[in-house]
RNA sequence: GGCCCCAUAGUCUAGCGGUCAGGACGUUGCCCUCUCAAGGCAGUAACACGGGUUCAAAUCCCGUUGGGGCUACCA
C-alpha cells in the first residue's frame, strides 16, 4: 500500500510551498488508494513552536488535507531514535566525536582558507576505547565509508533518473547532538523507515540530504522508499518566496478571502500538469495524478492567476455558502458586523458574484448595502451626473411638465429652507442640471412608491423580473432611457458609481431604504450642486 | 569555492526526433451592456547561447551562461 507524509517543522507558518508539498503528497497516497500521513518534526527546540504546530494543523485542515493517522510529534520518539543510534554505534557504523564547537569551527576555517571543501576532520573517527568516555559531552557521527570513492546514487521518480554523488562530497555527519536529540537526517530516516512510508515527495532542497539518508537506510538495514522532489516556488524577483513577498502563510489567504478549492487548484497546477487542464477538483488531481508530470523547474508564484481561479471558484458557489465563508473570515479578524442571510443578500451576492474576485471584495462591495445609516455622498460624483447628460431633459417632452414643475410643491424632504430657485436662474445651465435631476428623482420616487415591493409574492429572480418590467414602463411612458437615467439612480442608492445592476440594488435595499436614499440624495444635490 | 538540480512567451505550463511549437493567467482590440464586471470573439508574446548526434532536434549528448539548492549539534 501506498503511504505517504507531509512532516513540516513547526518553525512557521504553513506556507503555500509546503501547502503544495503536502498537497502532492495527498494526492499521491489518495490516487492509489492509500494512506497520507502527518508528522510534526519538532526537534529543534529552540525554533519549534506551539502556535506554528496549531497553524499547520488549522492550515491542512481548511485546505481539507487531512492525516489518515493521528499526526505523530518526533519530541515524543527520541527513545526510539537513541536505539537506533546505539544499534550503529555498537555496529561500529557510527561513532562518538568529542570535539567542541570551537574546534571544529577553527578547522572548518583552515579548511575554507585553503579552499578546500570544509568536511570534518575525522579526529575522533578512530579513537581506541580508553580515549572515549560518555560521560563526557559528545555527539554521534555517521562513519561515511568513502575509501573507496564509492557512489551512493537513488533514483528520483521527478527527473525519472538516478542522481548520485561520490561518498567523498558526504562528510561523517552529525546524527546525535550533544542534548542527545537526533538531527533532521537521523530522525527522518527512521520515522520515515518505521512508519512504512514508501513514497516521499518534498521539496529539492532535499535533493542533497537524499543520498545521506540512503546511507542511513543501508547502515540501518532499512529498504530505502521511493523519492520524489519538486521545484521550489519563487516571488517574483526569481527568489525562493519569502516573507518579504507578501502573503506567503496559508491563513493570510484564507483571511484575505480565497477559497480553498482555489488555492489547492492553483498550487497544484504550479509544478504539476494534466496536459491542458487548468479547473481542477480535488476528485480530478486524485484522479490524474502522476509523478512523472512534476516539473524539474522552479515556479514563480504569480497572484494574478490565483485570482483569477477563485473568482471562478466564487461563481460556483451559492450565497449561502459564500455568506458563511466571508461571516467565518470575521470571526478571525473580530472585526465588522456579520452578514445575515436573506433573500436580498441572496440576489445582491449573486448580482456580486461575476464583479468580484474574492471574498473580501463581496463585503466590501456590499458597503451600500450594510450602511443602515445614512450615504455620505461624494461632492466628486457630482460630475459623474452631468455624464449623463440631464440638461437633455429640456429636449424631451419634458419641457412643458418641466416649467410647470416647481420644486417646493414636489420636494418631499422635510428641509428646503435653504434653497430658493429664483425663475431667472431658468437659463443657466447648472440651474437646469439640478432642476432637471430633481424632477426625474421625484417623479422616480412617486413611480417607486407605487411599486409592489414588499409583497411576498414573488421569488427573488420574480422580483427582479417585476421591477426590471415596471422600469421599462415608467421610462418608456417618460420617454426617458434607462442609460441616460441609470447612474444618477445608482449614486443615489450606493454613493458609487460603481454598483451590481439597479433592479438589484433596488430588491436588496426594498422599498423603505430606497425611497430614503432618493430622498437624502435630492437633499444632498440641493446643498451642494454647482457650490 | 566544492557538489547536486534546473532552463519553452511577463507568469504557470503542453511537448517526450518530423507540430503552422498547443493551452491558461496577464495584456491589447472588438462584441455585449444601466456602471463595473462576467461572458463571447480576435490579437500579442517563447524553445537562454554555442557545439555536436541525426535525413530531421524544443525534444538526445557535451560545453557556456544564468538561476536554485546543499555544504549546521536547522529542517
Amino acid at each position: 500500500m501506498v503511504k505517504t507524509r507531509f512532516a513540516p517543522s513547526p518553525t512557521g507558518y504553513l506556507h503555500i510551498g509546503g501547502a503544495r508539498t503536502a498537497l502532492f503528497n495527498y494526492i499521491y497516497a489518495k490516487h492509489y488508494a492509500g494512506k497520507f500521513i502527518l508528522r510534526i518534526e519538532d526537534t529543534d527546540y529552540e525554533r519549534s513552536l506551539k502556535k506554528y504546530e496549531e497553524d499547520i494543523i488549522k492550515s491542512l485542515e481548511w485546505l481539507g488535507l487531512v492525516s489518515d493517522e493521528p499526526a505523530s510529534y518526533q519530541s515524543s520518539r527520541l527513545d526510539i531514535y537513541k536505539e537506533y543510534c546505539q544499534k550503529l554505534l555498537d555496529e561500529g557504523k557510527a561513532y562518538n566525536c568529542y570535539c567542541s564547537v570551537e574546534l571544529l569551527e577553527e578547522d572548518k576555517n583552515k579548511l575554507v582558507a585553503e579552499s578546500k571543501k570544509p568536511m570534518y576532520s575525522g579526529r575522533c573517527r578512530n579513537l581506541p576505547p580508553d580515549k572515549q568516555n560518555n560521560a563526557l559531552p559528545h555527539v554521534v557521527r555517521f562513519k561515511t565509508h568513502r575509501e573507496d570513492g564509492h557512489l551512493t546514487k537513488f533514483k528520483d521518480l521527478t527527473r525519472d533518473q538516478f542522481v548520485s554523488v561520490n561518498n567523498n562530497e558526504i562528510d561523517d555527519f552529525v546524527i546525535m547532538r550533544t542534548d542527545g536529540i537526533p538531527t533532521y537526517n537521523f530522525a527522518v530516516v527512521i520515522d520515515d523507515a518505521l512508519m512504512g512510508i514508501t513514497h516521499i515527495i518534498r521539496g529539492d532542497d532535499h535533493l542533497s540530504n537524499t543520498p545521506k539518508q540512503v546511507l542511513l537506510y543501508e547502515a540501518l538495514g532499512f529498504k530505502p522508499p521511493e523519492f520524489a522532489h519538486v521545484s521550489m516556488i519563487l516571488g517574483n524577483d526569481g527568489k525562493r518566496l519569502s516573507k518579504r513577498h507578501g502573503a506567503t502563510a496559508v491563513m493570510q489567504y484564507k483571511n484575505d478571502g480565497f477559497l480553498p478549492e482555489a488555492l489547492i487548484n492553483y498550487l497544484v497546477r504550479l509544478g504539476w500538469s494534466h496536459g491542458n487542464d487548468e479547473i481542477l477538483s480535488i476528485a480530478d488531481m486524485i484522479k490524474y495524478f502522476d509523478l512523472k508530470h512534476i516539473s524539474k523547474s522552479a515556479a514563480v508564484f504569480n497572484k494574478e492567476k490565483l485570482l483569477w481561479l477563485n473568482a471562478h471558484y466564487i461563481k460556483q458557489k451559492t450565497a449561502k455558502e459564500l455568506v458563511d465563508m466571508i461571516n467565518d473570515i470575521d470571526i478571525d479578524n473580530k472585526k465588522d458586523k456579520k452578514i445575515a442571510y436573506s433573500e436580498n443578500t441572496s440576489i445582491l451576492i449573486d448580482a456580486l458574484k461575476p464583479r468580484v474576485k474574492t471574498l473580501i471584495e463581496i463585503k466590501e462591495k456590499m458597503g451600500f448595502y450594510l450602511n443602515d445609516g445614512n450615504i455620505i455622498y461624494d461632492k466628486n460624483l457630482l460630475s459623474e451626473i452631468d455624464k449623463f447628460k440631464l440638461n437633455e431633459f429640456d429636449n424631451s417632452e419634458h419641457g412643458e411638465k418641466l416649467s410647470k414643475f416647481k420644486l417646493n410643491e414636489h420636494d418631499n424632504s422635510d428641509n428646503n429652507s435653504g434653497y430658493a430657485v429664483k425663475h431667472n436662474d431658468i437659463q443657466d445651465n447648472s440651474f437646469n442640471s439640478l432642476n432637471n435631476a430633481i424632477f426625474f428623482l421625484n417623479t422616480l420616487i412617486n413611480f417607486i412608491e407605487n411599486l409592489n415591493l414588499d409583497s411576498q409574492s414573488f421569488n427573488g429572480a420574480g422580483y427582479i423580473n417585476y421591477i426590471k418590467e415596471s422600469f421599462n414602463e415608467f421610462f418608456l411612458k417618460n420617454k426617458w432611457s434607462l442609460k441616460e437615467k441609470a447612474m444618477i439612480i445608482r449614486i443615489a442608492l450606493t454613493g458609487e458609481k460603481i454598483s451590481p445592476g439597479i433592479y438589484e440594488v433596488i430588491f436588496a435595499l426594498g422599498k423603505k431604504r430606497t425611497l430614503q436614499r432618493i430622498y437624502n440624495f435630492i437633499e444632498f444635490l440641493k446643498t451642494n450642486y454647482n457650490q
